[in-house]
DNA sequence: TAGAATAGCGTACACGTGTACACTGAAAAC
DNA sequence: GTTTTCAGTGTACACGTGTACGCTATTCTA
């Protein structure tokens, strides 16, 4: 059932998934590449493009997928990492800042297409990034016991901190990235405690 | 002295930034315009874009220029309203939201130019940003009586939530402005709170 | 007032683009 | 074993791009 054929369709598919990522760069953004130069890397006819994809769109809305796929499996990773103990700001940081270093031009892709000029794209990058703010959302609402607009309030600027300094890492060195991280870790707990007074607060005036 | 002919010049020079301003939009970044579209709109012939940049990059940094400057007015009339009294974060807010909805556009310039692909463009954009977050953290240190760095750091968390919202409220209706408007004041008191928490136990420490 | 400078125009060229179309050979279906 | 399906090819076309080059008309300079 495999399907010999269905079997190599799906290994050009990757191919031309894996070209258009290997394309991608600091200064090579996905709007930027040709259907023709894609597939040229990919080792195909610039016309058998359309038999895996009808566009570079549709290209490119896969190459999102990816890259929400990989951010899911960092915060899993996390996850892992934070039960062994520790302190979970500074854990969390330090993978982030681990996943830039080694996926650079993902983390770009998904910040370069949130602000692009698709509206699908922007849609699915914003799809992506609220999953991994809502798990965070239920974290702080279950581990700090707070309320679940204050957590929701909380992981909104949390993630927003930590996708800002990402992007700032991207055009940093080593030295930088580390201030970068320090900078970062004294943001987060920053909104962690205010989050915790103020939210004290809020609940009061509810009542 | 004026001469008639420099006078020309610079009205031209006008009309192809505005042309170039013109065009900017939702679906539309400055990367995907063209030399011969942005001539043509002004009224050009194409090679005549020459006379007044050597590259439509060079066009880039001016309009990156003119949104620095359109920020800055942003703050100065911020500034104004706030001596008048009344909250500094919802004034703030509010400004912000205000310069988004009428100068939408070239906030979208900024947005997409500092993750592009262009160094030098990322460069210019980061250092309009840093001006923004300079005078906010001078307000900080003098009002508020911040150490330094706390002031710093909030400075830019706030800078970073504050246009993040900005981002967002491009592509949200009236009703989700508010909303957006609410949660990013939120936003705004955890992190001063917790800069003044955590700020005087840094003090401490240092002592 | 003669000559230099220059903003703007039109033509021309090479190049990269997306994609329509007809074709081939191998796997799948019957 | 025959027919059908279909991933991949090569050719061809119209179009938009940046820009080199020579020209004109007007303003500036001396």
């Amino acid at each position: 059932m495999s399907g010999i054929r269905a079997q190599q369709k799906e290994k050009t598919r990757r191919q031309l998934i894996d070209a258009a990522l290997g394309q991608l760069s600091a200064d090579r953004s996905f709007s930027s590449l040709s259907l023709r130069e894609v597939a040229k890397e990919a080792g195909l006819a610039p016309t058998s493009f359309y038999r895996h994809f009808s566009d570079m769109d549709e290209l490119g809305l896969t190459l999102v997928d990816e890259a929400g796929l990989t951010l899911r499996q960092l915060m899993r990773q996390a996850r892992q990492r934070i039960e062994k103990g520790g302190s979970v700001i500074q854990i969390s940081v330090r993978i982030f800042m681990e996943f830039i270093e080694s996926n650079g031009n993902i983390f770009r892709l998904l910040l370069r297409e949130r602000s692009g000029t698709s509206p699908a794209f922007r849609a699915a990058v914003n799809r992506e990034i609220s999953y991994f703010t809502l798990e965070l959302c239920d974290y702080l609402q279950q581990a700090n016991k707070l309320d679940a607009e204050v957590a929701s309030l909380q992981a909104n600027a949390a993630v927003t901190i930590v996708f800002s300094a990402g992007s700032d890492a991207l055009d940093a060195d080593k030295k930088d990235r580390e201030h970068l991280a320090y900078r970062t870790i004294q943001q987060l707990r920053f909104i962690a405690r205010g989050a915790m007074e103020l939210g004290q607060r809020i609940e009061v005036n509810k009542s």
